[in-house]
DNA sequence: CATGGGATTGACT
DNA sequence: GTCAATCCCATGC
């Protein structure tokens, strides 16, 4: 799933006539206490443990939509947390679902912008509503993931260099790369 | 059956 | 920088 995680960076999101171009991922395992799958298998995060390349979505604070796509083999428990996107199609749509302001530069906003809700929970994202199609491998930098309180200090949170459309903070490495 | 926590965001001081 | 909003579900009694 390392591998995998940092893989995803370039592919494309696409749903409901909008595409995002991958640019931030955080990944998630069973064997650490800050992934859902940690607790074991309940009926909410069997879709965790299932067959890769579904689609988990989940409500954080009851409020934001979190999108994720599971990997490693069925029965692992790991995913990959998509956080940000760089919009490249369907832009018009997400505004008027977003308003002004950045548009998926955060888990909870990028899936807002897409429209992607509950409803997209352990759907296909090969066959399902909601796709991710291979891309362009890019270039990124490894930190700290963001938001959480368990096992926070893995360096298990991936960017793509060059896109400001990145939740900060931004790992030294990435700034650097914008400002040139 | 009741309670508490959670991978976030946005507004206010 | 700090604080509140708000819903699902895992855990505990």
């Amino acid at each position: 799933m390392l591998e995998v995680a940092p893989d995803l960076l370039g592919c494309v999101v696409s749903f409901g006539g909008c595409e995002g171009v991958i640019v931030e991922t955080e990944a998630y395992h069973f064997t650490e206490p800050a992934c859902h799958a940690y607790v074991g298998v309940t009926p909410r995060t069997a879709v965790l443990h299932g067959p890769p390349g579904t689609a988990y979505v989940y409500r954080s604070y009851g409020i934001h939509a979190l999108l994720n796509a599971v990997c490693e083999a069925e029965g692992v428990g790991a995913a990959v947390l998509i956080r940000a996107l760089e919009p490249t199609a369907g832009i018009e749509a997400m505004r008027m679902r977003r308003g002004a302001g950045e548009l998926c530069n955060g888990p909870g906003k990028l899936t807002q912008a897409l429209g992607i809700g509950l409803g997209e929970n352990d759907t296909s994202l090969v066959s399902g509503p909601v796709r991710i199609l291979r891309g362009e491998p890019l270039e990124y930098v490894t930190g700290p993931r963001i938001g959480i309180t368990k096992a926070a200090e893995l360096p298990w949170r991936f960017c793509a260099l060059g896109s400001r459309d990145v939740s900060r903070p931004w790992p030294p490495g990435l700034r650097a790369s914008l400002a040139a």
